[in-house]
DNA sequence: TGGCATGATTTATA
DNA sequence: TATAAATCATGCCA
């Protein structure tokens, strides 16, 4: 029989039959994996990792990695194969065990292409294990919370942090824009999104929220000036129920009026 | 494209 | 730790 790779070997063997791995320990910790009458290299057996993991066979992929020659610092060339690591970690997600996986990921360090999965995995395995803690599902805020008592390693992670807000410089452009025009056209936006090193799509995000927060606002103020003068603004000039305070114009536009905070309307 | 509702994330406060 | 508020994103409809 002959076999061309070592998936074909492994799917022939009788490791898949009754799940028990046997093979013979390797003879060396070189590049090549020998399994019994043949020799394998390295990028062959992380090929089969690969492979195994794209098609989500979990099971089979612990099996084939159970059957690897470890050695006893496990520094060889196999172990020291991202496919082969990033195959344990999956491996060891899909047990439970995450001890493992945290350790898997915390001591390899992975190139950009895994970083996605890895980082899902090391989050979920954390939610996970906070949610048997509690006894309960987690919600938004608790898994923020999981996320900075467990933030994810440098090794899986390139350190690029993800801003919520904007910078304050690019906030205040867009806000200067705003006070002069709040429907900036297409030109405007393109301007703006130049300067603020934003996409024309958050800018125009950007403009289309703070009208919204700004009608809330004005609805909330005119609801509070309501309650404050439920037959109407007739007070005296400075008073409580001034119409320059309730946040519409005489022509029924409301006032706009951009501050600091972005939720604060200036009235 | 704008308005609106809503979701996700983050932060502040009690 | 719960809750509220702030901020940005997204989807749908007109």
């Amino acid at each position: 029989m002959v076999f061309r790779s070592p998936l074909d070997f492994f799917s022939s063997s009788r490791i898949l039959l009754d799940g028990t791995p046997h093979l013979d320990p390797p003879p060396s910790s070189s590049s090549s994996m020998a399994l019994p009458g043949m020799c394998f290299s390295a990028a062959q057996i992380a090929s089969v990792c690969e492979t195994l993991e794209e098609t989500g066979d979990v099971e089979r992929l612990a099996r084939f990695l159970w059957s690897l020659p470890v050695t006893a610092d496990g520094r060889d060339s196999i172990s020291n194969h991202e496919s082969v690591q990033r195959a344990r970690a999956v491996v060891a997600f899909h047990t439970g065990n995450f001890r493992e996986l945290y350790r898997i990921l915390e001591t390899h360090r992975f190139t950009r292409a895994s970083h996605g999965k890895l980082q899902a995995m090391w989050l979920e395995a954390h939610y996970r294990e906070a949610e048997k803690l509690r006894g309960r599902p987690l919600g938004p805020v608790d898994k923020y919370r999981v996320r900075k008592k467990f933030p994810l390693p440098r090794t899986i992670w390139d350190g690029e942090q993800k801003t919520h807000c904007f910078k304050e410089r690019t906030r205040g452009l867009l806000r200067e824009f705003y006070l002069q025009d709040p429907y900036p056209n297409p030109g405007k936006k393109r301007e703006l999104a130049n300067r603020t090193g934003l996409t024309p799509t958050q800018v125009g995000n950007w403009f289309k929220n703070r009208r919204q927060r700004d009608r809330a606002a004005a609805a909330k103020n005119r609801l509070h000036h309501h309650r404050m003068c439920p037959d109407g603004a007739r007070s005296l000039s400075g008073g409580e129920c001034s119409p320059d305070e309730s946040g519409e114009r005489a022509d029924g536009e409301t006032l706009l009026s951009v501050t600091d905070s972005d939720s604060d309307l200036d009235v």
